[in-house]
DNA sequence: TAGATTGTTAATCGATTAACAATC
DNA sequence: TAGATTGTTAATCGATTAACAATC
């Protein structure tokens, strides 16, 4: 099997590549050079990753769409259904519970969970939210493989313990917190504040970068 | 200076020891072991990383609590205050204007724009939303130098466009698109779906890996 | 055949891990 | 002095970039 050996940075692309695909759907035929721009990578790294995958392109030609992105569908398992539940329905659950961008990613929101009575019962985005004691029994009936916690930083580690408990085995926690889990589970982790302090860290570099450019190197 | 040559990678981790130190502000001291494991990294991991910034520890003994906090703050800039504007008021955009985590990392959200006449005018967060058509004064007024972009993806570039011609320098989006930038605009993407496919895959890896290490390898 | 573009190999670069000397 | 822990150096590993041969 040839997936099993994936590097790591090149399936962190793949996603982006497939979304660029949508966008080019009509198009029979690209070029790597096309995609690559579309997708924000240079068409050397495009080629790199997918030749991981296989040879789907034909040389003085280009990639065939659809083929294309069938074939990284693959590779992502878009085709497995994976059931997703919520827990947190604040106004991050509510973004993500109307996010309607995971059906096609093969993601299937299933259910909502939250801890306060007075958003218990109430309908959001088709679906009413159910209480966290219920937890066991929403993840036997739904089925869901993957938890999404959008819940206070103060309650991450006790909600990831009880998804854990019920089952799950992929995290997606919005809490800036380290999750501690056993083994067999796998966490991912965004952190919107530390997202900021990289990008301003970033951008002050490259501002404090130009200017040293623009003096001349004598003057220094 | 040494800033200059932090590693992206160590770049990427710092905000996380920055929180792990918050959680430990009470003790005086801490060894890279405990502070590691806070973090979720290895100790030489943290060791290294730290090397980067200088030499804040003690041998024996371990790193002041307070001081190594203050250090990583200079790097990223925490007591350079920035002001962050953030476009698109729906659920995301709400609970990013709600989220308080913000201030201790030097961000300051100074004001919130939406295109939506029913939103706009609405008090959200302490803050009056704003029309998208002021976005230039917003700017000006308030000297944003972050915007963040939390508006569908079909309007994410239009509104980059918008937020860089205003003198926004730095980006942090959550629309699904490759933003186009001039040179000088740093952007930082969080795309959710994306994240989740990525956990999904190292999920489904892991399991594969687990089955294949129970059979015995002369099965195979 | 000529032109275009992929896919692979090699070279470079950066990040992580391991080992241990320095020193509190 | 003995024990503990950092900080640095070296070794390994993985990712990116560049070059070009293969081939449509």
């Amino acid at each position: 099997m040839s997936a099993a050996q994936v590097p790591d940075a090149t399936v962190a692309r793949l996603p982006r590549y497939l979304h660029a695909l949508e966008a080019v759907r009509d198009a029979g035929v690209v070029t790597s050079q096309e995609l690559a721009r579309a997708a924000g990578v240079s068409p050397e790294q495009l080629r790199k990753d997918l030749s991981f995958l296989g040879s789907y392109g034909r040389r003085g030609v280009g990639y065939d769409v659809a083929h294309l992105e069938q074939q990284i569908g693959v590779v992502l398992g878009v085709a497995t259904r994976r059931t997703v539940v919520i827990v947190g329905i604040g106004y991050l659950g509510h973004a993500l519970a109307s996010y309607g961008g995971f059906a096609e990613r093969g993601f299937d929101v299933a259910a909502l969970v939250d801890v306060d009575p007075q958003v218990v019962g109430t309908r959001v985005a088709g679906l009413v939210v159910e209480p966290i004691e219920d937890l066991p029994q929403v993840v036997a009936r739904t089925g869901a493989s993957v938890g999404v916690i959008a819940v206070p930083a103060q309650h991450a580690q006790s909600v990831c313990d009880a998804l854990v408990a019920a089952g799950v085995t992929g995290l997606l926690t919005f809490a800036p917190r380290a999750l501690r889990v056993p083994d067999g589970v796998t966490v991912r982790a965004v952190d919107v504040a530390s997202e900021l302090q990289i990008l301003a860290f970033h951008d002050a570099r490259r501002h404090a970068d130009l200017e040293r450019a623009a003096v001349p190197p004598r003057a220094r």
